[in-house]
DNA sequence: CCTACCGATCGGTAGG
DNA sequence: CCTACCGATCGGTAGG
């Protein structure tokens, strides 16, 4: 008996479902493909799990468990809003860069969701999105930020943050924790030499 | 004899395939979809065209004749660097938001392109990029701007400009200028108050 | 632009 | 996890 478990069937084929969705996407990567990426047969597929969208499901939803979970503490610290925006650029920086795969897919495929599924997800991104939002308004309110439009600035971010994973040539270790501060940085500063 | 020609029915079936491929991506959009939107039966489509990727293929190469067309003057000009730079900002983000259908499938789908338009298309982005990346090392050589690492500033500043489309719900006129300076102003200064 | 149709492939099920 | 198979749909062609 191994001491590490060995990951379940239902794993690995989420994980190889990743790689694939990531490659292809969802609607052009078919069963086929996944059963023979996995060496198995296509029917087999279906004894772990329901449905093509059920893998799809996991992927989306367990993106978004993980984005929350790496912010939550930072959100209730008590840092200044500068400390804590730049830390939360960071942790959200490195779950893209630490869940590539995934991570293309949560971010490319979540609109071949069907209902009631994709408006869950929307409210869900929409609530993450808040979080950082709230953190910009506190900044204004208290002096540090000088914001015309938070929306905007918001949106913004999120599209420099969840393209990293695009043209990001990962090597390995706290290379990710630099992608994070590098954008903290860009947005923080702006690059415009100051006199 | 109408004075303003007549949209080529090829024209048209681009401008619906850009509407249905923007809402379901290419692969999960059918020819048939393709036809019963436009009132025809399947195989009429292929009077006008010779097959599915040459549609992907026209949207995503005239795209990028739009984005060149839009800098080119721009970098032909003598400002400075940072009003260069703003300038081909808001010429690319224009471009992005008056054709917000072509410029989704023109993001996405490109990599269902097969070869050799694959390499042109990776080739010509390379080439678009690095227009970019010109004026920010002269700006940064002349002293105008602080940049660590350019390459990261370009791929941040594409992630920003590109993914407009998504979340800007357009009002006609000139708002996209705003949304090009908006970005620009983010760029260039940063969120942090000057002392 | 239509009718009629091609072979290939799709997601998924039955039954073991 | 396999064999055998389902009905539906795919991109595309022949011929008019």
């Amino acid at each position: 008996m191994p001491v590490v478990a060995k990951k379940s069937r239902k794993i690995q084929i989420r994980e190889m479902a990743e790689k694939l969705f990531q490659e292809n996407g969802y609607s052009a990567t078919s069963m086929r493909h996944l059963a023979g990426a996995m060496g198995i047969e296509p029917a087999s597929l279906y004894s772990h799990i329901k449905s093509k969208e059920e893998i799809l499901h996991a992927i989306c939803f367990g993106m978004a468990d993980a984005f929350f979970n790496a912010i939550e503490p930072i959100m209730r610290s008590d840092h200044s809003n500068a400390a804590k925006l730049r830390s939360m650029i960071v942790a959200h920086t490195n779950v893209v860069l630490k869940k590539v795969h995934a991570t293309t897919v949560f971010f490319h495929d979540w609109r071949h969701l069907s209902e009631p599924a994709l408006s869950d997800f929307k409210k869900m991104r929409k609530a993450y999105e808040q979080a950082f939002s709230k953190v910009m308004h506190r900044g204004v309110a208290e002096g540090e930020f000088a914001i015309d439009d938070i929306d905007f600035c918001v949106k913004t971010l999120f599209s420099a943050m969840n393209m990293t994973h695009e043209w990001y040539k990962a090597t390995p270790a706290l290379q990710g924790e630099e992608v994070g501060h590098n954008l903290a940085n860009l947005l923080l500063n702006g690059i415009l030499q100051k006199p």
